[in-house]
DNA sequence: TCTCTTATTGCAACTAGGTTGCAAATATAG
DNA sequence: CTATATTTGCAACCTAGTTGCAATAAGAGA
């Protein structure tokens, strides 16, 4: 199931995902659904997504979250630390498909690690 | 020098990290100080000290920025990418003193690598 | 198809981190 | 000691994100 109950937002919401394998901000989600739905109904959509795993979500640069559509994630765990990358001309982000080794650390126990790229995108390289 | 103007303000902010090699989010910042200076010059000392060169700063769990001592970067380039522990218990952070490999990525320019890990520190882990 | 229950939504108000413009204060070069 | 340029406080603002509650609408079962 897409969600428990298939309303015309949460429609809404996931066909954006479904179209392609972007990542977007929750900023420009709020931007895309605005006139068919209230920015609360996007958060609360988005936040149920997340717990069915059926997307994941990362900060950028500025602390923004974003949501991208899961691949090798279940609701239960997000498996693959992949990390992501964010252009700093444009601002794009993609998900990586390359594994980060999650390093160990003396005396902590490591749950989850969170790795950020920046640089120029193939778009932006000119 | 620790900063163009030696002020009251300045030296305070300064102290505080001078005492410890503690990271602090900019929350804790302010409070700290609340009662000897306005938030918005605690910003933007903050933002002089990063210029300089004298503090890096990292995004933590929440989008929260904080602020840690620099003893490998200058205010050139901040060399070593180290990555930056987060407790998700007591919420405490920690600079790491490993060395992250940058992936490379086809086609994209790194410039810049940011790497957060997550779990239980020492003493959470009862 | 209709009804009832419960999840979902809209709205408005709110919180929190962070920024800005400007006038007043103050460090420091000379 | 004075002049000047930097720094500060303040109040107002911005934006991301959250909350409580009443209204709405899925969809399970009759």
């Amino acid at each position: 199931m897409i969600s428990s109950r298939q309303t015309q937002s949460v429609r809404l919401v996931w066909e954006a995902f479904d179209r392609s394998d972007t990542a977007y901000s929750v900023v420009e989600l709020v931007q895309m659904h605005k006139g068919s739905m209230n920015k609360t109904t996007v958060y609360r959509i988005l936040d149920r997504f997340e717990k069915e795993g059926k997307l994941h979500t990362f900060l950028g640069k500025n602390g923004l979250k974003w949501y991208a559509k899961c691949h090798n994630c279940s609701s239960k765990k997000h498996i693959d630390i992949h990390p992501h990358f964010q252009c700093n001309e444009c601002g794009k982000v993609e998900c990586l498909t390359i594994d980060v080794k999650i390093p160990k650390v003396a005396k902590h126990h490591i749950e989850q690690a969170n790795m950020l790229l920046l640089g120029q995108c193939n778009e932006c390289l000119i």
